[in-house]
DNA sequence: TTATGTGCAAAGATTTTGCACAAGT
DNA sequence: ACTTGTGCAAAATCTTTGCACATAA
């Protein structure tokens, strides 16, 4: 924990921000909250810290890339602890779960099929929704994984 | 435009949902609007229409596949006539224009990622964010389309 | 006729802002 | 010191809900 706070502070730093005691608050609780939050859970965590700061604290994680905004299957908005540069998201809609992968053959071929349409671009999201590892073991015999296309 | 409409208003009939006057009013407001609209803006273009409806018209039509949610490189939320089935979009942070492309290789590539990590797909989306074609065009000479990934 | 849908206004939920005060460097 | 950040409470958004009335099939 304290490694993953220290880079986070780094950063944020790096960033320009100064490193307050709310602050280190509210990056703390992230840690501690291990996986996804949404800035509610975060302020009922740091009772002490005031929902402005948090929201605007979340911001400023965000765009110094410590965390990262991940659009829910129900359109809802969490957020998580970036383990890294580029990457997409597993999104378990069972329990909540959040995994992280990157491939860069999948970015390649984002690529090519922004440059056949004439798209200039400069970044790309992808979210998978379905079930984790975890929670797809709990799935009864008969039921496959199927792919169900939206 | 008729065209448009009437396989919405079957594909809303289908779905086991009545097609009366406000969502009629609402789906051509969708038609014209020609791209991607927000909520308000349909309440705009549809004031005999109360917000409720608006908003329960929207989730509708979301549900029964004639248009689709959007989310934006700022986290704003958007919707859009869906031009199909499965697909994925191109999102012009300079105009707003939403382009649309589907990609089997790219959709079998999401599965393999999904099974590596014993993911039970049921869904994903995909979105690229950038300048499209006409955007592109018009920037500046020596601005090369460089890819900044996020 | 009768299950569905609608409008309105109020309640919720979520996020931002203004401003006086506090704190980091 | 002096810039940057904070707390609070109010405001601005955005979305849902309760309920009496209207209407499509």
């Amino acid at each position: 924990m304290s490694t993953t706070n220290e880079l986070a502070s780094r950063q944020v730093e790096s960033h320009g921000h100064r490193l307050t005691e709310p602050r280190r608050a509210v990056l703390d609780a992230i840690v501690v909250a291990g996986g996804a939050f949404t800035v509610e859970e975060l302020c009922a965590a740091v009772p002490a810290v005031g929902r402005a700061t948090v929201f605007r604290t979340v911001k400023l994680l965000q765009e110094s890339g410590v965390i990262c905004r991940l659009s829910l299957d129900d359109g809802s908005v969490r957020y998580q602890l970036s383990h890294g540069g580029h990457h997409h998201h597993l999104i378990c809609n069972a329990c909540g779960a959040v995994d992280e992968f990157r491939d860069s053959d999948l970015d390649a071929l984002i690529d090519r099929n922004a440059r056949d349409h004439g798209f200039d671009v400069s970044s790309h999201s992808i979210e998978l929704y379905g079930r984790c590892r975890d929670c797809a073991a709990t799935a009864l015999p008969g039921e496959t994984a199927s792919v169900v296309r939206v």
